[in-house]
DNA sequence: CGCTGATTTGCGTCATTGCGCAAGTAATGA
DNA sequence: TCATTACTTGCGCAATGACGCAAATCAGCG
């Protein structure tokens, strides 16, 4: 049980990280990247939208720093950044289930 | 470390929670809330906003099931539902910094 | 009932967000 | 260089969200 933070400044960076999983389409990307990284083809067809919708929203996590980007060729893979991203995910289903 | 849940419901469902935490006023709510319930203007006081906006953020909380009230008086008093509100909070924070 | 303090609700406005679509960039091979 | 595949970026639009302010409730009291 640790001190709760008080500045601003941490406040706002918290909340920003809420808003990026604040999607249903970001938390399956979430959910499919659990599993290993993916490109934004790849991610575009099992999450249903279309490519650039889902460009959108992986800059989206990558600015909230949640996921980060690998080139390969022309194809972009992306992955979680951290198992906390994970973590923070499941205890969001739980205080929602 | 249990599955990730997979319907399309259950994320819509956590995503509303996540938007619920998705702002600076309503983290730093959050973080008064956790040393006990508090009234509307107290709360208002604290965050540093008019009433009708605290009594907005209190119903957009509400709403997504992390706050409850009670009536005293003329008095409403605000408290957090559930202690995972607040492992939520401190997750975001760590994932945050 | 009228008065007061506490809270909620309604409304207008401005900023942000998610999306589709078109255009632009990047890497690879013929 | 041209074509192709993969991704990103720009733009316009409809929807949502946060805020300030005024008005409406609501509870308690004389």
């Amino acid at each position: 049980m640790e001190a709760l933070q008080t500045t601003d400044a941490a406040r706002i960076h918290a909340a920003a990280i809420a808003r990026a999983l604040a999607d249903p389409k970001r938390l399956c990307v979430v959910e499919r990247l659990a599993s290993g990284e993916r490109s934004v083809s790849e991610l575009s067809r099992e999450v249903g939208c279309q490519v650039p919708n889902m460009s959108q929203h992986l800059t989206v996590l990558r600015s909230a720093g949640l996921v980060a980007s690998r080139r390969e060729g022309s194809t972009v893979f992306y992955r979680l950044v951290d198992q906390r991203v994970l973590d923070a995910y499941r205890l969001l289903q739980q205080v929602a289930g």
